[in-house]
DNA sequence: GCGAAAGCTGACGATTGTTTGACGATGTGG
DNA sequence: CCACATCGTCAAACAATCGTCAGCTTTCGC
């Protein structure tokens, strides 16, 4: 089954930027969080933390307030000021003044040393799950000839003005431009698109391309965009 | 015509809802995040606590795991369930198994008494900040065709002139509103505007649609500002 | 060319989802 | 206690979408 590939996005990995002047903690708590299936990646102050920031792709910080140099708080303000990145505090301080100075400065938890992976871990799951509208498949678009999908939104767009598809139109449309231009089988579409083995007319594939054309093909009688393979099945047209 | 004014009210208090078997405990943080400028409800029972939310509107939950008959974590899980509702989950136990326990079963934050009010206090307004995709706190402003509306302070005007909307209605086009132009199922709508696990008639939502339509839309019989999705749910048209 | 297989097409009920007006319950203010 | 606003429910009317069919066209091997 070819289709199952291209939905292989891939779960990728989590990514934590863990922010400590002591190595040894950096170590530690590297390898742990790595147990729990977080990438980690390390830097000892402020300044080095906003350069990583700058070049890679990080999830979640992690900050120690004692840093040499500028204060953890300022690090702190500072990383707010410039993003929305869920920050925790990782700090040795426990009393209730440092822990509110610490959320008030931008910090969406705080927890205390000595620390323990596992809740550190559990407490930067929870948080992510706040992250963003988690959607499942983000940030899909889809460029067609002149018509752009955008799977997320459930609009199609043709010449930039939006068309409205039925709901069977829009997940045959989806399902064909997933596959990139490769042809898809009709068994697949109506597997995909109707479900568990479809067992009625198979002209039912047939009629929705066809409402399907008709909608997207600026000459339904000459699709250019949703093509007919002979024998086999259906395909976009390649970008 | 308290209703009116009561749509949309300004800088209104955020409402905190405390579940805690333990009346001293009620009292005591009761007073305290009254202080803290928040709306204390209290429940001392997790069957409490579901009507209570059913019925009034809370911003977030404090939950405590030592409860008469049902347990905390059900609780949670139950509360997870139905709504995407900040919860903390406020207890005694403080093994890090226990703290892990809770986050998975839902918490977005776990903090062991005994507990400081500030802190408490701190960690709300932290978890509140991560609220919702955007909910930008304050001078949100929407703007739908000739429609103006102002969540703030309740206030719609349509074509410079002020309508008056029902509480209802002004929920349900803030909600349409907040989506942005994309999809909001029939499924989020009735459990954003009407409560967690709203079970009643789903003709419900179609009856309010349509009255809102009598309100805001230029042509009623003709919609272009609220737009049904057929099968899905409703949307406001892209500006 | 011919005929069969595969695909295309327009039309038509059936189904499902939405709209609509009306009614009764409830709650609030006069 | 009445008038009014609002809400939730219902049933009938309406509309979009779907699946099916029967006839037509294209393609391809012979």
């Amino acid at each position: 089954m070819i289709e199952t590939v291209d939905a292989g996005v891939a779960a990728e990995r989590t990514s934590v930027l863990l922010i400590d002047d002591d190595a040894r903690i950096r170590q530690a708590l590297g390898l742990a969080l790595d147990d729990e299936g977080f990438t980690v990646e390390a830097a000892a102050s402020g300044e080095q933390a906003l350069t990583m920031l700058r070049d890679n792709d990080v999830d979640v910080v992690l900050l120690d307030l004692t840093l040499p140099g500028v204060d953890g708080l300022v690090v702190c303000r500072t990383l707010r000021a410039r993003s929305d990145l869920p920050i925790i505090i990782v700090s040795a301080r426990s009393d209730s003044g440092d822990i509110i100075e610490g959320l008030e400065a931008g910090a969406d938890d705080y927890v205390t040393k000595p620390l323990d992976a596992g809740e550190l871990a559990a407490r930067i799951r929870a948080l992510l799950r706040r992250r963003r509208p988690a959607v499942g498949e983000a940030g899909r678009r889809f460029v067609l000839g002149d018509v752009e999908v955008v799977p997320d939104e459930g609009v199609v767009r043709k010449a930039g003005v939006e068309i409205h598809l039925t709901r069977t139109e829009f997940r045959l449309l989806v399902e064909l431009l997933s596959a990139g231009g490769r042809v898809v089988t009709r068994e697949a579409l109506l597997q995909h698109v109707w479900g568990y083995d479809y067992l009625g007319d198979t002209r039912l594939l047939d009629v929705h391309v066809r409402r399907l054309r008709r909608k997207v093909e600026t000459d339904p009688d000459e699709p250019c965009l949703v093509l007919t393979v002979r024998g086999a099945g259906y395909k976009v047209a390649r970008g």
